[in-house]
DNA sequence: ATCTAACTATTGACTTTGTCCAGAGTTTCT
DNA sequence: AGAAACTCTGGACAAAGTCAATAGTTAGAT
């Protein structure tokens, strides 16, 4: 049985290996990590990974549009396969955590800068930063404005 | 003379030093320069600054909200005096020129997000990616599609 | 089925971008 | 001017990536 999967990475003329078609598995089932988390989570399937086969391999990925790369200030490149739907991110400022917001304008949206200089514009990238709900009412409550570290993402890790 | 950056820094209650006045006026020469690029410009007016001073100072100005940091993806951080008019950016992919443009909405703008899942937004950070004139008229134009380095910006360096 | 060219993975060194720390040096307030 | 507080320096360290050479796989052609 070919998976989804497999097939997707030979309709994109993308040679497979065990090692793709985990990370983009990976990228399914954590939308949001790091290519760190990434590579540990593929070792937790296949056993193992090189650091770079990672980072080619996301690289070849990116490249065919089957998966989206965000690098959020503050933090490590971020990888998700949701992608020619146009949608944003919110980020909490505090803890981390992203999640996908659709894009509120429309069907080729947010291309429309107020004046475009010349540049003809492909995409346009939207992160609405703030306070997620538990941060915001930990802020609320407490006097230690919650200093903390980095969650990763609202998914839930499967492994 | 006390200059403008300087009465800047103390109504912000900013200790000033040489360093911190020079990374100001750095900045507001070259926005978008990343903090090497402006550790390399300081260097230049005031001799020689060490790296921790510069991360240090742009982090209290960052935090005292006189200076903005962006982090596009597959760069270093960038930072830009012109804060508190929500303007967004517009970078070529190819060359990395980084140019303002300011916010097409409106006074506040852009923070609505179509859904904020609970979440306390205070900043939509918006980036068009594209090409620049110059770069989009060298892929119409030749065979190879201009294949090349990051600029940095627009601006001229006028050390 | 197997062979081979092309592609992919591994390993390890290296670079870039930043952060942490302790001590020396400045700035500011009195 | 003097003391307290703040800032800068220099060196070590860490994270996130990249580069390059070699070994191993994949996939199309015999």
């Amino acid at each position: 049985m070919r998976s989804d999967v497999e097939q997707q990475l030979r309709r994109h003329g993308v040679q497979v290996t065990a090692q793709r078609l985990s990370i983009l598995r990976a990228i399914s089932a954590h939308p949001h990590a790091t290519a760190d988390e990434l590579a540990e989570s593929v070792r937790r399937v296949i056993g193992s990974i090189s650091r770079q086969a990672v980072y080619d391999t996301l690289a070849v990925l990116v490249d065919k549009k089957l998966v989206r790369r965000i690098q959020p200030t503050g933090s490590a490149a971020r990888y998700e396969d949701r992608v020619d739907d146009n949608h944003h991110h919110l980020i909490c400022r505090t803890c981390g955590t992203t999640v996908d917001v659709d894009c509120a304008v429309g069907e080729v949206p947010c291309l429309t800068a107020s004046d475009d200089q010349g540049f003809v514009i492909d995409e346009a990238e939207v992160i609405y930063w703030g306070l997620c709900p538990t941060c915001h009412a930990l802020a609320g409550a407490t006097t230690t404005p919650t200093p903390n570290a980095q969650n990763t993402t609202s998914e839930q890790d499967a492994s």
